[in-house]
RNA sequence: GGGUUCUUAGCUCAGUUGGCUAGAGCGUCUGCUUGACGUGCAGAAGGUCACAGGUUCGAGUCCUGUAGAACCCA
């Protein structure tokens, strides 16, 4: 080892000049490329695709730093690691951006051709299309970007077009007339999964019905007055006996004047509103079912944008559906058919994509017959073929996949994948083959795309473009993804695995955390709590933010968010820096010798070999079984408590006053331990670990800590005879730190030290003086305690503290009837267990054993505070 | 309405198959220009583990109920 030689080390880490000098050394030596290689065993993630609309947001921090973590550590540990990047070419948002840019510049999309209007869309992805990976490599991620891929590859575009013609041929893909979420914005459908509800405050307006050729009348109740104008029926349940009457009875319809009947079906709720239904079969979903049981007529009053066409009486048309409502509801009023209006706060349909309400619309599209195919996708996961992390998603899964409805995979669009379906100008036939007819003249393909998601549901097998890459790496290892996608894409991918590649698509998933602000809300751009990640690492580093994350992110539940949590991981990161530069600021001095790094060891360094196995170990269990963060404050506590707290400060000892021999040896395994521990902390901040791996020993170009051998935990380097003694030292040391803590004695005081003990040894002595700043320790188990002296226990081991006229006695009192009445409260109830016959012989022997040296212990050391006690009064 | 999850120190969270003298970080208080670090060091205070029952020798942990919160589905 030769640490190379510092004039000057700062005192704070600053991860600006590391980061881009790092990350762009890793890129230039192509150091995260992976190839096939039979003779080492794959690990492979592939990325979920952000899209090319997103910008980075805090949830892809923590989703990106967990695959990094994993396969850095992956990769460190010997497999051959494959981490597979890719963007999303996101139908709906993508063209909306497009359709506003061109609004922008005065272009409207109808004038455009398709091919006009998707080569916009191929310069927009390329503008803009690659800003997240940008923002992503700052991060750190070590993803191979030799393999990043587009879902409009060709190849991956081929393989989506295949997917659909083989479901077609098998059956399972068919088109329908039937009743879909429409988005009257981009003017397509969109699928169940996309539309989220918002409860939103609105009205129930009560409308009369007159019955015709009576004075009769029916009131129904309605949240959605202008659907009035489409009306074809009035259900009533057959049991309401407010109704029986009017059963097969004719109403005329306001405004309209059409004739309607009044049928009877068990679906309407008696109790909700007045009993009675308007039935609009083309607007609503319940409405179209009752439609299609009574053979009503359907009419369709709304155009694709949502607004009223030629079906209704002429001074309603061509309006918006909400101007609509307003002019109905005023007309109804003027007509004397409005009774009343009351508030009502209801839940509303929105496109997850246009955040506008959808409109439940009759239109011809593409569905795909799921429960068959959902089966053997469910099964592997009940199963446990693939886990999911944490498990109780499982059932969420179950539930979904057990309730499946078929999708639909059609959309009114340009921008994706388009149906490989030609109809017959003449005769109308159905071709459906990935290559076009032969006779391409004589057939019209179908104007649709597919849903993005009927795309991206081939992630994990159609990123690898050859039979030898998908061979290799497929079923990948491990997928990290937000749980609010699991219908739309964990669930889809697993039923494609199962169906196309008739294997699963990843061994384990891990749903992370939800990323809130302090007050528990989602992050969003209207709330404004959104921060951006790039300020963030600008102004911690990645390093920093990474290990938050992970440190702050509990497994399965959310995570509460704020800027300043980020000064964890900062300090952190400097804490690490900071050991490495007291190491190497004495190496300046002190000669690194390699063949003395196992000489001169004493318990101490045996202690801080074992704990470091321990944590090995502890670590290893904690990323195994998808414990990041326990992971994380394992790595914590290792560095800061056992080796900064500790080891570094034991070890000044022998590195201020050894000889020249054992300074060196002493420095030489410090450093040593230090380089492992910076291994171990790499997959989680991979930017520090490498400045300082490069600045402790002379490097060769291309050599990186990244593809270091992980440190391999050894369990015959547990040692608990040296934990067992370093945990007596650690001990008495603390307890004597409390004396000068609590009784005032000043840290630049030296004291004195007596030690009522047969089981101090030399070495632990040596230590003692120079953590506690002690002048002379004098250790006898014949010990008399001085008169004035602070006193303390520790196991057999009685501590006095002389201190004449410095320590004042009655603070002392106090403080030793505290141990007095805390140990004699513990004693109380070991005494109370032990006293019942029922422990005693029902609780397993080790657990009693326990209990009664606990009890042998705490009754030996009250006897002895309560004679130091009794000493202090007189 | 159905499902899932949560409620432990002022705040954010750990607490594995019940054995606990209930832990950590932040914050608070006291002291510290200790030859790596004040982004730090040393010490301290702070909890009837939401509530009520039950099972058990033993419950923060298991069961039932109540209250509150979040998310998903309809």
């Amino acid at each position: 080892m030769k640490p190379k030689n510092l004039s000057e080390i700062p005192k704070a880490y600053n991860p600006s000049d590391a980061e881009g000098k790092w990350y762009k050394y890793w890129y230039d030596h192509n150091l995260y490329h992976s190839e096939v290689d039979e003779t080492k065993v794959p690990y492979t993630i592939v990325i979920p695709p952000p899209n090319i609309t997103g910008i980075l947001h805090i949830g892809h921090i923590l989703n990106n730093t967990l695959q990094d973590i994993y396969i850095r550590y992956k990769r460190m540990m010997g497999f051959n690691a494959c981490w597979v990047p890719g963007i999303d070419h996101a139908s709906i948002a993508t063209e909306a951006k497009v359709v506003a840019m061109l609004k922008e510049k005065g272009i409207n999309k109808k004038d455009l051709t398709r091919e006009e209007f998707l080569k916009y869309c191929y310069e927009w992805k390329d503008k803009y299309g690659g800003i997240i990976f940008e923002q992503l490599r700052k991060l750190g991620v070590s993803c191979d970007w030799q393999r990043e891929r587009f879902t409009m590859d060709e190849h991956y575009y081929r393989k989506v077009i295949e997917a659909f013609v083989k479901l077609y041929k098998e059956g399972y893909i068919y088109r329908g007339y039937r009743m879909v979420n429409w988005d009257p914005a981009s003017k397509s459908a969109i699928s169940d999964e996309e539309v989220f509800y918002k409860e939103v405050k609105g009205n129930l307006w009560h409308i009369k019905y007159p019955v015709k050729g009576t004075d009769d009348f029916l009131i129904v109740a309605t949240t959605r007055p202008e659907t009035m104008l489409g009306d074809t029926a009035v259900t009533v349940n057959p049991n309401d006996e407010r109704y029986k009457h009017l059963i097969g009875k004719t109403i005329i319809l306001p405004i309209v004047g059409r004739e309607i009947p009044v049928i009877a079906d068990e679906f309407v709720d008696m109790e909700f509103g007045t009993g009675a239904v308007k039935v609009t079969p083309a607007h609503d979903v319940n409405d179209y079912e009752m439609g299609l049981r009574h053979n009503l007529q359907i009419i369709n009053i709304f155009n694709e944008d949502a607004s009223t066409n030629e079906n209704v009486p002429e001074e309603f048309r061509n309006l918006d559906r909400y101007d609509a409502r307003k002019k109905v509801v005023k007309k109804l009023e003027k007509l004397g058919a409005l009774l009343k209006v009351e508030d009502y706060t209801h839940k509303v349909g929105y496109s997850q994509r246009g955040n506008v309400p959808i409109e439940p619309y009759l239109s011809e599209q593409w569905f795909m017959k799921m429960d068959e195919l959902a089966k053997p996708a469910l099964e592997a996961v009940l199963k446990g073929k693939i886990k999911f992390h944490p498990e109780h998603w499982v059932k969420t899964y179950e539930h979904w996949m057990t309730n499946i409805r078929d999708w639909c995979i059609s959309r009114q669009l340009w921008w994706g994948h388009r149906i490989p379906v030609w109809y017959h100008k003449k005769t109308g036939e159905i071709y459906c083959e990935v290559d076009p007819p032969a006779d391409i003249e004589n057939w019209t393909q179908d104007e649709d795309v597919l849903d993005t998601w009927a795309s991206s549901w081939l992630w994990a097998q159609d990123v690898f473009t050859n039979e030898l890459d998908q061979k290799y790496y497929y079923p990948t290892d491990l997928l990290v993804t937000a749980p609010d996608i699991i219908f739309f894409w964990v669930a889809r991918m697993i039923i494609a695995g199962m169906h196309f590649m008739n294997d699963i698509p990843f061994k384990d998933v891990y749903f992370t955390s939800t990323v809130r602000d302090t007050q528990g809300r989602k992050m969003s751009k209207s709330l404004g709590n959104s921060p951006d990640p790039l300020d963030l690492i600008e102004e911690y580093g990645a390093d920093a933010l990474r290990f938050t994350m992970t440190y702050i992110s509990p497994l399965g539940q959310d995570v509460h968010f704020s800027n300043e949590m980020v000064e964890i991981g900062r300090n952190f990161a400097n804490k690490i820096w900071n050991a490495g530069r007291f190491l190497l600021m004495n190496a300046q001095n002190i000669e690194i010798n390699p063949e003395l790094a196992d000489k001169h060891i004493d318990f101490t360094d045996r202690w801080i070999i074992s704990r470091f196995n321990r944590t090995l170990k502890e670590f290893a269990d904690a990323i195994d079984t998808f414990e990041v963060n326990a992971a994380s404050k394992i790595l914590y506590s290792y560095v800061w408590n056992d080796f900064c707290d500790w080891y570094v400060e034991l070890s000044k000892e022998r590195l201020y006053k050894g000889s020249e021999e054992e300074k060196s040896a002493v420095l030489t395994r410090a450093l040593k331990l230090y380089e492992e521990m910076l291994k171990v902390v790499h997959p989680f901040m991979p930017f520090i670990t490498e400045e300082i791996w490069q600045l402790i020993d002379e490097r060769k170009e291309g050599e990186s800590i990244s593809i270091e051998n992980f440190p391999e935990y050894d369990a015959n380097r547990i040692d608990p005879d040296a934990e067992e003694e370093t945990g007596f030292l650690q001990e008495i040391v603390t307890a004597v730190r409390n004396i000068r803590g609590e009784l005032s004695i000043p840290p630049s005081k030296n004291i004195n030290l007596l030690l009522k003990s047969s089981e101090v040894t030399e070495g632990q002595i040596r230590y003692i003086k120079s953590l506690v700043k002690a002048d002379k320790i004098e250790v006898n188990k014949n010990l008399v305690k001085p008169k004035a002296s602070a006193s303390s226990i520790v196991k057999s081991c009685e501590i006095f503290v002389p201190l004449e006229g410095l320590i004042d006695l009655d603070k002392e009192r106090v403080r030793i009837e505290k141990e007095i009445e805390r140990i004699s409260k513990s004693l109380e109830g070991v005494k109370k267990k032990l006293s019942n016959e029922n422990f005693v012989s029902k609780a397993p022997a080790e657990v009693v054993e326990r209990e009664k040296a606990k009890q042998k212990d705490w009754e030996n050391a009250l006897e002895k505070l309560e004679s130091i006690y009794n000493d202090l009064k007189e």
